[in-house]
DNA sequence: GAAAGACGGTAACAATGTTACCCATCAGAA
DNA sequence: TTCTGATGGGTAACATTGTTACCGTCTTTC
């Protein structure tokens, strides 16, 4: 692949400068928001002149779609580290509230992920590929509810599409500040419960903490598996 | 209020050109998308020059809080004219359907007013204002169905909360391209009844769904209520 | 009638993504 | 070995964006 030294040097090279644009891309977009990624500012934490970035990216919508890929790996890292659990319904559970805290802790990727926040970036195959297989992640949690007859009712891509429509609102408003910090957790974790309990095999449990709102009696140790 | 004629007529005529600007604008927003906006095209489809636009609409940001608006506006219009009906979960069900055809039929402006498509516009506190009464739209809907006893379990506005935050979820994905129009709506009505089903009053209508997706038995009249 | 202020058109400015041009460097052929 | 072709990268330009300085024209007011 690599014809001479001084190919794969320059191979090298490049892997380099790309792997240097990028982190300098990356702390733009932590520290300051979608608004500070502007070619000539990443050329310029970086030392190199814009050229380079259109000659190892092809323009800003190659380096929109490496962030969309950081920020997808970045993602799917924080979801497979939710710790396994017999309880295929309490690993769940903390799935999607690892969702909410990935997006909040690093919104700016989620804004490039899912709102649109590079103008004029439309993620091609190769992303879209990356987004779908990090949602298998919660197709797997939720076919694994089902197999261990917790959950019941739809199959796993309806339930996981629904529970993703939900989270995603949830953050998505969350993230656009339609709700402080402190009333939306509370209400995430009802949305969750909610958009899971019509699926749940034996419902006693949603029903026990939707009746205790109302007559605050009969908690169990079930309460603390509720989300 | 009006010195003179020509203040009168000065008024009354930069109300006119501000109606044309605002008119151009929304075509524009309608045909070509967010990306059309541009305070030079406006003022060339509308005939004056950019500056116009400065001093009726105080810059980009004045004319995306008007946009904004005008969205909400269309917004609140579609969601008044569902029809009442006695049945007060049967109303609020066809509000939540109502809420996903708006944005499907106007995604641009959905994409104006939830998805931050005009880039570095934060709508101010009168956006806010309009925003929050369209909302109520939805809360008064959920409350109606308390008050009937169809649901309970919560406060309207924890249960409108987590309504909006599904259905958002939901449209955002879909005018995003994450689901195509035919599988998205079965999507979107699985995901309204199940947010819905565990704040019941009587929970047999949405446990005789789920079963039936199992069994095919036992349809009933209640079905057409389903959504 | 003259000074003052407001509206609006022209043309500029700053910032952005992008590219034409040019030079340096190296691989490969004569 | 030397020349040719090509590739990468820096400089400076171009087109487009939001925005504003400047100036002329008009009305109001003293």
């Amino acid at each position: 692949m690599a014809g001479s030294a001084y190919q794969q040097a320059q191979r090298e090279g490049q892997g380099v400068v790309r792997a240097a644009v990028l982190e300098a891309a990356k702390r733009l977009l932590a520290t300051e928001g979608p608004g500070a990624l502007t070619v000539r500012r990443i050329a310029g934490e970086v030392g190199c002149s814009t050229k380079v970035i259109y000659t190892l990216f092809g323009g800003k919508d190659g380096l929109s779609e490496a962030l969309w890929l950081e920020g997808f790996a970045r993602f799917e890292r924080r979801l497979v580290e939710v710790p396994p659990d017999d309880d295929k319904l309490a690993r769940l559970h903390a799935g999607l509230l690892a969702y909410r805290e990935y997006a909040l802790s690093e919104p700016d990727y989620y804004r490039v992920m899912f709102q649109g926040a590079m103008p004029g970036f439309r993620p091609g195959p190769e992303a879209l590929l990356a987004a779908k297989r990090t949602f298998d992640l919660l197709v797997r949690g939720v076919a694994e509810c089902l197999e261990a007859g917790v959950l019941r009712g739809a199959e796993a891509a309806e339930i996981a599409d629904v529970l993703w429509m939900a989270m995603h609102g949830a953050v998505s408003l969350e993230i656009s500040g339609y709700f402080d910090r402190v009333e939306a957790e509370p209400r995430y974790r009802l949305l969750c419960t909610s958009v899971l309990t019509p699926f749940l095999a034996s419902r006693q449990m949603a029903s026990r903490q939707m009746d205790a709102r109302e007559t605050d009696t009969r908690e169990t140790d079930a309460d603390e598996r509720e989300v």
